[in-house]
DNA sequence: GAAAAAAGTCAACATGACTGACGTAAATTC
DNA sequence: GAATTTACGTCAGTCATGTTGACTTTTTTC
């Protein structure tokens, strides 16, 4: 289960000899293998919090909500539903889980109490750094592996995937998150 | 829909102004935001396909095994829930679905006999070039954004985000494939 | 006071995963 | 040559997470 091509080479498909490595980036080789590194790497970097998330009975769908609310308190429902890009009948079950348990704090809104606002609860912000540890750790390994200016390179290169039109408002999400965690 | 952040400012979360950006690297201000990078740009990158699959009443459970079987044409159903890491009850409908649309071909093997070698059909390739084409016009708009080297930055950045006891057959997985790619 | 917005809820359904059990053919082992 | 193992398929049931559509309540806005 480990091993992810024990297989002999394909009976069809002759592999002919030395042929030069992939990721030279000579011209017309494509990009297959970006494909499937990004795919490979983003299976492992979220099956991490699985680990945690299982013996509380949680999904991934948990995990998604609970890391936002604890980056951004206060957000409305709303929010929520714009980040995740899912319906409110999807993330209702999530979330009256997560506020059921105790990791999320849903209150009125002072100005505008047609308003949820949600928060983590202490029980969630110490949950949600489990994740952000553990997430990190995978991250921090791999920049190190990678050398100086890799943590610079891979922001600019992940943002550069994000659809054009996203991005103004991804890049003030994490800001604002980034200026709140800061100020406490 | 678009806008990830219509909120306004957090009624709590009191937003002091001014902060260093994220991102600038100094000691201990967490890789969040490349955590969050990674959701988002993942979050797009796969949802690239969707609009090639939604017409076809696919899902991204068929996209995926029609690229694998597409890059190792011949390989044996063992390889790809390897690869896949899912069970065999649920690689089975998908794969019966790619079989009965005519995408992919299942075969008897020569040598052994009780193993069935999966290849992509002529439909299949067509499909599975749809989609590498795509996800590769976002990747390369990003690479083209990241200016020279930012393919082997990704590359090993990416590598080495997945587990270290899977680099080695991953990177068989996807040298091979290279090799028979070529040799067509 | 009417309209619109924020949130919640009920119901039904789709997709893609899972476990467990069982069957069959072919290859391998003793 | 019989027993075991392997590769694959299938039936049946379940779960997590997503979807649509309709409807309600509360509150704000015009």
């Amino acid at each position: 289960m480990t091993d992810v091509n024990s297989a002999q080479t394909p009976a069809l498909a002759p592999s002919a000899g030395h042929a030069t490595p992939p990721g030279t980036g000579e011209a017309g080789d494509g990009l297959v293998d970006l494909i499937e590194l990004f795919f490979f790497a983003y299976r492992d970097f979220v099956g991490d919090p699985d680990q945690i998330l299982a013996p509380l009975g949680f999904g991934r769908a948990h995990h998604r909500v609970l890391h936002f609310v604890n980056r951004n308190p206060g957000m409305r429902v709303t929010d929520l539903l714009d980040i995740l890009r899912i319906t409110k009948q999807s993330l209702g079950r999530v979330l009256r889980e997560l506020v059921d348990e105790g990791f999320v704090d849903s209150r009125a809104g002072a100005s505008d109490r047609r308003q949820r606002l949600l928060y983590p609860t202490e029980k969630g912000e110490a949950l949600a750094r489990e994740f952000i540890a553990i997430q990190s750790r995978r991250i921090a390994g791999a920049l190190a592996e990678c050398g100086p200016g890799a943590r610079e390179d891979a922001r600019r290169f992940l943002m550069a995937m994000i659809d054009r039109e996203d991005r103004a408002s991804v890049e003030r999400l994490i800001q604002r998150a980034e200026r709140n965690r800061r100020t406490r």
